[in-house]
DNA sequence: GCAAATTTGTTCGTATGTATT
DNA sequence: CAATACATACGAACAAATTTG
């Protein structure tokens, strides 16, 4: 009895989901019968239900009820591919690819273009911690509509002028903006590396992904650094991910074909 | 007035935060004072400041007072590496060269073995879907006395009886497992799959990493499967780490040396 | 070492607002 | 428009953890 009666009564309610005696999606007792049924007020009935919905175990909708929240199906994006070519660009077709084969309709937004001076953690990525300015092309991605992930890569403005133009117009790159910049500018990729931040939505992120906004689910950030045979940077991008809906997959020396299905 | 009292309160004291007018580590005026302060309920107070707290924002200790919560030098851990040597082993040797870099004291636990049959995702991953008897190696790591990190690996049962017999014994296997296996059972690993998940902790996790109970705190799990040069996965390893103090790095290709210090 | 004061945690009751059916 | 269900807000009392005198 060491528990107060709302972790009980959350408990209880837990191990009933646990269980699937409460499936997924289908709705709770309302709070006033919870609070016959436990013998409690109805403000320890709701104390309750929102540890459970801070568990991410259970939603509610005002008017509605509350809910066991559903399994949702997630999104499987592999961040890794050879070094030197085609994904790592980050932009465009992997990930089309990756979704098709998935059963489900990618969209994305137009490519948003921008000059600007760079936040202090990309400048210190790309290796001028003093500031630098950059073009920015930023993307928002859905799947079946419901949205999915936003990316941002930013390069050295010098690009333009050294003659890579269609970085500052909002069009798809659709070789590839590893094989365009080495086209036009001459610098090849060799490698990047990934740094991976988990942390709490900022407020546009809670608003294009719908999360609720209480900070509750967690943004996945990758920056990606993408360095040149000279060892500098040259392309910084930074996609998020809500951690609710998305898993991530890195590949490292030879390994077999995916099974694509699998479960958590 | 769109938002609700409680949520006014927060953005007040949120901004408050945000310039460090409220400093990290510092105490916020009592409930009561709140309460005076913002002509309102206590309980309204609380609401504000428990919507403070699932941002992450501030921690509450009994008996003591509300407190902005202080900025932790987060762990980096780089997960890529030569796909055929050393630390695709993911145990030991390249945690503690990581680690000691940065000025802390790693320390692990002694590592835990057990025969098992496979969890129904672990036999997934080692392609045995109708079930697998495994050695399991677990491993809890430290940094300066701070839990950081858990660490399981499963190797199939057969690996013993073709002469790997050190698995099944309590000790660091100082030149690698990768290493090991090569020399006694003939088998090499040439790549791996790092599966990334973020999910909210169990209990035996919240306990280890003392994450408050109500799974705010996310978890970080990458499952690594490697595989023999036959396509076949020969060992999965688990690693869970707590969001809130860790960071991680993938490199692919050529990549300059660690810039090791770096802000969020 | 103990008692008092302080501060957050739990639980109840009640009233009213807002969203949905 | 009415009924239902969750959301916000207030007030009150006691419990539990911690610090202070």
């Amino acid at each position: 009895m060491a528990n107060p009666m709302y972790r009980q009564i959350a408990e209880d309610l837990q191990g009933q989901i646990k269980t699937k005696e409460l499936r997924p999606g289908s709705q709770l007792p309302t709070e006033l019968e919870l609070r016959d049924r436990y013998s409690a007020s109805r403000n320890t009935v709701r104390d309750a239900i929102k540890w459970l919905t801070n568990l991410g175990l259970v939603t509610t909708r005002p008017g509605q009820g509350t809910f066991v929240v559903e399994d949702t199906d997630p999104f499987v994006t592999t961040l890794s591919g050879d070094p030197k070519t085609g994904f790592g660009g980050g932009e465009g077709t992997r990930y089309r690819s990756e979704v098709t084969k998935r059963n489900k309709e990618p969209t994305t937004s137009p490519i948003q273009v921008e000059i600007q001076e760079a936040e202090p953690d990309v400048a210190q990525l790309l290796g001028k911690p003093g500031g630098i300015v950059v073009i920015s092309r930023h993307e928002k991605r859905f799947i079946d509509g419901k949205p999915w992930s936003m990316q941002t890569s930013f390069y050295p403005m010098e690009f333009l002028s050294r003659g890579a133009d269609r970085l500052s117009q909002p069009f798809d790159i659709e070789e590839g903006t590893v094989q365009y910049l080495a086209n036009t500018v001459g610098i090849h990729q060799v490698g990047y590396r990934d740094w991976l931040v988990v942390r709490a939505p900022d407020t546009p992120e809670a608003i294009f992904f719908q999360l609720p906004p209480d900070g509750r689910t967690s943004i996945i950030q990758i920056s990606r650094t993408a360095y040149d045979g000279n060892e500098q940077p040259m392309r910084v991008t930074v996609s998020v991910y809500p951690a609710d809906r998305n898993q991530l997959l890195f590949e490292f020396g030879q390994v077999p074909k995916q099974d694509t299905d699998r479960e958590s």
